[in-house]
DNA sequence: CTTAAGACTTGAGCGCATACCT
DNA sequence: AGGTATGCGCTCAAGTCTTAAG
């Protein structure tokens, strides 16, 4: 087979001369095949005759793959311990997460105020310093003097809580003959022991990254014109001008930012001659390109079954060959093993880079990270890896930097991998040991709010935030970014409080652009001590101002981990997510409903956490036809069952003085109706589902924030096939949890 | 300390195959 | 059989948090 879209049109090969670092043996392969034609050569298909050359030694990494006998194995953390009881639930309104109740209203705010503007770009950070402070009876002194933003040492000790640590006696997993998925042999790592010396494998093989296919330039007939006259574009020039084209009928080039980034960057790809030429992008007409580029995906898309069938095989092809590593005698699946292809960088919002040029990724920028006693990748012919390093401190398989943000780009394994699973296993193992002292630390943070201290108080007053609303932490962020913030980066101008709104008290009103610029807006009445601190924290302060202008994320998490070892911000919100998982399912589930009710109830009680945790989606395009076709459906089988309703009727008053046939009949016609009353409930809960659903995304819950063990125990507990709940991707992330949690795992 | 780099998780959207409908 | 709504896998941007460097 022909692997010509690993190919490179470049053959131009600089080798960068990288600084050495000492802690990674550094060694440089070159392809033996430097300046072969780059034509249809398969690349690394042969074992790699490589030349190494050692540009340094040092005695860094010596023996990193075989250290794993010498660690210290604990078990500890990763242990299930079934909590025989869950403490006592407050179960006040407050301390509640987000229930239906606020659905409703997060949903009817985000439809009628639509218009809300938007926020302002942030200003200088003000730190204000106060004098006085016009207490109620619920505020304390808090200390004048202290510095914004500093934080005191030890000035005031966060009080460890203790997690009482419980005898495992959970040691022997369920073994469940899990139904074989494919023929895949499934390697139960969750019943080894697991490692904790801070390596993360010991020996690591796999093929290097797929690059994207190489430039082809456009046909003659295709032509670019400026100002009216045709231009024929230098290769690099017209490979970003096709960048642009294929996007004319997408809304980012309708915004001046996208446009005047894109042509700085393009002007910088052209040659002399061209950019003293191409002065003004208005001028430029790339439609016959545009045109071709849609006649090229039409063409595509109407693709005979045959081709269809062949690329198919090709991509999978591929994916068996560079798709799968080999790591502690494991063949695992990598996530992404292709390497991104250039293009115009599309950020979200209103991001200040959008629109400019991401270049093309080559070998020689590219970092491979493999054992050293494993067959090396090979280099695409002619081309060399920027460099090749040992290091099983870290998971990436390769690495390279990206040039719109300066940021580092990985290839790394699957989420069905040890290496994935074993993290997430963990993350939820952290969440649950915060379960055991959430009391103490509320109860914690809430004596915080009278602190003296007035960096104790927004550190209470946002630890409330985190815990209650799931609230991401909020780093700090560049200006180069776009301007979206999470709790500790919120500003005063986010946030509205009101004495009464709605005939509620001390309503908080938070509407901010949060990750992804998604917007977030919640009504939220908050304890009074809550809103007396956030009028002092907003006092003398300007729209544009931190609302914590004491806290920061690094300062908060250092708190966090003195309360609980491994405790950080983003804890709080896998931890609320599973807690209400857990709790809608038990609220939600009538043990003796049907599978779809069911099912149904599992949605539900998915949807309140997403709802939670803010997860929209846009509504699906043409939601409404199909909802209205749903309605039309539901009138219809409506009309049958009244119409069976009426037959079963007449059979009945038949048969009761009838004979044996009449009774038949009837009986007959009593399944008839039962079928179609059942088939109607089904048309029925499918529309409440749906509709529910219409602007929440359930899947990133799903995936990232509930502990799959609960999913499993509640599937097994109410015998609800798992398929019914995990798509084949998910069940193979999970595995760990499927195999391990029977129908009484509790979080 | 403060800032940057690095590593890894989380997130929405998109295109395509496919299951479902007529 | 043909047309289409839906779900899935992928993509890659954007977060979190830790560690290193200045």
């Amino acid at each position: 087979m022909q692997l010509s879209l690993l190919q490179f049109y470049m053959s131009s090969s600089k080798s960068k001369e990288k600084s050495s670092d000492e802690k990674h043996e550094k060694v440089k392969f070159e392809s033996d095949e430097q300046d072969s034609p780059i034509k249809e050569e398969p690349m690394q298909i042969d074992e790699p005759e490589i030349s190494i050359k050692q540009e340094e030694s040092d005695d860094g990494y010596a023996g990193a793959n075989t250290t794993a006998s010498s660690c210290d194995y604990s078990m500890s953390q990763f242990k299930d311990e079934p909590l025989s009881e869950l403490p006592p639930e407050e179960d006040s309104e407050e301390d509640m997460p987000l229930t239906e109740r606020m659905a409703n209203k997060r949903r009817m705010a985000s439809e009628s105020e639509e218009d809300i503007p938007l926020l302002q770009r942030k200003k200088s950070k003000k730190k204000v310093k106060k004098e006085t402070y016009d207490d109620d009876d619920d505020l304390d002194d808090y200390d004048e003097d202290e510095k914004p933003k500093k934080k005191k040492k030890k000035a005031e000790k966060a009080k460890p809580i203790k997690v009482k640590s419980e005898p495992d006696d959970s040691a022997s997993p369920t073994k469940r003959k899990k139904k074989q998925e494919d023929d895949q042999e499934v390697w139960k790592w969750w019943e080894e022991e697991k490692k904790d010396d801070g390596t993360k494998w010991s020996f690591l093989e796999h093929k290097g990254p797929v690059f994207a296919p190489a430039y082809e330039p456009l046909p003659p007939n295709v032509r670019f014109r400026y100002d009216g006259k045709e231009i024929r574009l230098s290769q690099d020039a017209e490979e970003v001008a096709g960048f642009y084209a294929r996007m004319l009928d997408h809304d980012y080039t309708t915004k001046n930012v996208f446009n005047s980034n894109f042509f700085t960057d393009w002007r910088k790809v052209m040659t002399p001659e061209e950019a003293k030429l191409i002065k003004d992008l208005s001028k430029c007409d790339f439609k016959e390109m545009h045109a071709y580029f849609q006649n090229i995906a039409e063409k595509n898309r109407n693709r005979s079954k045959e081709e269809k069938a062949e690329i198919k095989a090709k991509n999978e092809e591929i994916q068996k060959e560079y798709g799968f590593c080999t790591i502690d005698g494991h063949k695992e699946k990598i996530g992404n093993f292709r390497i991104e292809p250039p293009g115009l960088f599309r950020g979200r919002g209103e991001h200040p880079k959008m629109g400019m040029l991401k270049k093309r990724v080559m070998p020689e920028d590219v970092m491979i990270n493999c054992s050293k006693d494993s067959k090396i990748p090979k280099p695409p012919a002619g081309h060399k890896w920027k460099e090749v390093r040992h290091d099983n401190t870290v998971t990436w398989l390769a690495s390279w930097t990206e040039n719109v943000q300066g940021q580092v780009k990985y290839v790394m394994l699957n989420p069905s991998s040890k290496l994935k699973g074993e993290k997430d296993w963990q993350k939820y193992e952290t969440a649950r040991k915060l379960h055991k002292c959430i009391d103490k630390i509320r109860e914690n943070y809430r004596a915080d709010w009278k602190a003296k201290e007035m960096r104790v108080r927004q550190r209470a007053v946002a630890l409330y935030f985190i815990d209650r609303l799931a609230l991401r932490a909020g780093n700090e962020k560049d200006d180069d970014q776009a301007d979206t913030v999470g709790c500790c980066s919120l500003r005063v101008e986010h946030i509205q409080l009101h004495k009464e709104k709605d005939d509620k008290e001390y309503v908080v009103v938070f509407d901010f652009l949060g990750k992804d610029s998604i917007r977030y807006y919640n009504e939220v009445p908050v304890e009074k001590r809550v809103f007396k601190n956030l009028e002092l924290f907003m006092e003398n302060k300007a729209n544009s101002d931190d609302l914590f202008d004491r806290l920061n994320t690094q300062t908060l998490n250092e708190h966090l981990k003195d309360l609980m070892p491994g405790l950080t911000a983003k804890v709080f919100r896998t931890y609320n997510a599973s807690i209400t998982l857990q709790r809608q399912l038990d609220e939600l589930t009538d043990p003796n409903a049907s599978i779809p009710e069911k099912i149904l109830a599992y949605n539900r009680a998915n949807r309140s956490v997403a709802l939670l945790c803010n997860h929209q989606r846009a509504v699906p395009k043409g939601h409404s036809k199909s909802m209205e076709a749903l309605k039309e459906k539901i009138q219809a089988k409506r009309d049958q069952v009244d119409e069976a309703e009426e037959d079963y009727r007449n059979a009945a008053k038949a048969a009761k003085r009838g004979s044996v046939k009449e009774k038949l009949a009837c009986d007959k016609k009593q399944k008839a109706l039962e079928r179609l009353k059942d088939q109607l409930k089904k048309l029925e809960l499918q529309e409440t589902d749906r509709d529910e659903n219409k602007t929440i995304a359930l899947g990133t819950s799903k995936l990232n924030y509930l502990d799959p063990r609960i999913s499993v125990a509640w599937c097994k507990k109410h015998g609800v096939p798992i398929e019914k709940i995990y798509n084949k991707t998910q069940r193979d992330k999970f595995r760990w949890a499927i195999d391990m949690a029977g129908p009484e795992y509790i979080f």
